[in-house]
DNA sequence: ATTAGCACTCAATTAAAGTGAGTGCTAATA
DNA sequence: TATTAGCACTCACTTTAATTGAGTGCTAAT
């Protein structure tokens, strides 16, 4: 049930109209705006027989038509041809995230502000906190008489600080040997597997410490608890008032708040994984707010895991081709970045 | 020219009555809803005068009346009695809290969670990134044969990490060494004393790792100027469409927009200080946009100090009895853990 | 000084009429 | 047989007019 070469053109501009404009397409609009050899009347006859098979529809009998999810998905799999970015725009892209990469975190917000930025859609930066994080390196800081700070960098490039107040006033002597220690038992682990039966064993190591070492450890577990939680960040989320779509308070409204739900969004990005640059179209997302949206998910992984998500956001009517090759652009530039950096 | 007892009542139920409706109300609703002991005549009569005396507004000749800015200056002034958070409540904050003050930043952001969530109004947590936070301490820890994490410390409990590609291969005993003549030199300095000449003079002292220790300080130099951004976190955001006076499009987006400059609210959470609690009203705000919107600011301090604000952000009607309250708990609860803790 | 009564105002709602882009069908044409 | 011109019909949207009702200001009575 091939299209023929007609109706892919026919579809093809109405998608490309309703892109631009937003407003149901009709057979005279097309004919006069487009060249497409017919006449308004074949047109319509085409375009009838498109709703048919479900690539378009129809508001009332008397309107224009609109694409449906399957004539997007038609679009990105076929029909969209991928544009090239200047190469200056390239390379102020490179120079300014060069500037940022001081954390993952870091990197990914300031994609996302870039993304947004650029798209006029909204985007999303997920950082994945997965639990299979490895434990690097460990080291104890001392800060004043009081308190010491736990520095504690993951294999993923995840660096995380815990101010401690210990009880006991430890020289940095004592203090790096007790880092030695935990480094000693605690590197590559990760850190859900540091069970009671671990924290005895390095206590009975260094016993006169035991009493610091299990507040560390303690603390350590709470940190693991912060970095589960699911750390999004977005940009540019006004740029949804900029379309029709989503002009009427309710619409804006439900997605807003859809994107305040951190555990919807991150499933939104998490889908299993096809590699590379994922795109979702309006009802493919199962959740009821996100069926009016798509998304373009692009995924980065250090040695084959996943560290993180970058996803733009917009309605189901998004200029797919500037998106996307926005997005492969950027993907391979971070690519660069993560491969040499970390 | 002080207003009657009775000007007062009156003006206190309109204000009551408007916080509770959002509706502009009449000599009739206001007779009948309230027990004012006059007659909807009477009450006309003096709503007449306390619009005149600028209290009052009406949209049109034939509608209710709207408090203006200056009768809910008043009432905030003078009117408004302060309730108290029941005890419980009390506790549960200080639970919750206790559980997240790992770092100041993540202190500031969840209270502002729980005020948003506890108010129904829009949060605002500004961590102040002032200049002069002094360097307590700087940590060099090695991370692997290529690269170093730079920890610097402030006296403000403020931790900053970056992650460096350094050239040279450095044991950690010559880590420590360097770490211990950067912290003799930097220590209680601000940050951007850090001139050329210092970093010369350092140099000078170990000579052997001058590349290495300048690598370091410039990277200092560019960590700075991220903490000079201005750190912004906001809570409950889209709760403005609760309020119909944003139930349009226009003022929902513009509102949403105005939080996006980040500079602006800078300006907004820093004015000039008065002790305490702050409230601006309205058209007190300088900014156009925030002109539709109340303020309620509180300030944190180390040592007299600025570290931050919190603010919980709405319509001029907002419900200032319960945000009051509210935010001065808060604000105690915050500060003893603030003193006990930095 | 207070209040009841009444005519008047004006936003908001409802109803009706008019407009126009777009369709489907049919018959003519290439 | 495929394409196109012509025409009647549909239906959201806009415009205009009529209706409603909460609220006011003024006046005269209490």
């Amino acid at each position: 049930m091939k299209l023929s070469e007609r109706k892919l053109k026919i579809l093809q501009a109405i998608i490309t109209d309703y892109i631009e404009t937003a407003e149901p397409v009709g057979s005279r609009t097309l004919s006069r705006k487009y060249d497409l050899g017919v006449s308004a009347a074949t047109i319509r006859n085409e375009m009838a027989e498109l709703e048919e098979d479900g690539y378009l529809k129809q508001l009332h009998t008397s309107s224009g038509r609109v694409p449906s999810d399957k004539a997007y998905r038609l679009y990105v799999d076929q029909l969209m041809e991928s544009r090239i970015l200047a190469k200056i725009q390239r390379e102020a892209l490179r120079e300014s995230l060069m500037q940022k990469f001081h954390e993952v975190q870091n990197l990914l917000k300031h994609s996302a502000e870039y993304l947004s930025e650029i798209t006029d859609y909204t985007s999303i930066a997920m950082a994945e906190k997965n639990k299979e994080n490895r434990i690097k390196h460990l080291q104890l800081v001392p800060v004043d008489e009081e308190r010491i700070l736990v520095v504690l960098i993951m294999d993923t490039g995840l660096v995380k600080n815990t101010l401690l107040r210990i009880g006991e006033n430890l020289d940095p002597r004592e203090l790096q040997k007790i880092s030695n220690l935990l480094n000693h038992h605690l590197q590559g682990m990760e850190i859900l597997q540091v069970s009671q039966l671990v924290i005895e064993n390095i206590q009975r190591e260094l016993y006169e410490y035991r009493r610091a070492i299990e507040l560390i450890l303690m603390h350590l577990q709470e940190v693991v608890k912060e970095v589960e939680q699911i750390d999004v960040f977005f940009s540019g989320t006004t740029n949804i008032f900029n379309f029709p779509e989503f002009n009427d308070i309710v619409k804006a409204r439900s997605f807003l708040a859809m994107l305040e739900e951190k555990e919807l969004i991150k499933n939104l990005l998490t889908l299993p994984d096809k590699e590379g640059l994922r795109i979702s179209i309006g009802r493919e997302n199962l959740y009821d707010i996100a069926q009016e949206c798509s998304l373009v998910t692009t995924t980065y992984k250090i040695d084959n895991r996943t560290i993180g998500h970058l996803s733009v956001i917009g309605p189901t009517r998004m200029d797919y081709t500037k998106v996307v090759s926005i997005m492969l652009q950027l993907n391979k530039q971070l690519n660069d970045l993560l491969r040499d950096n970390y």
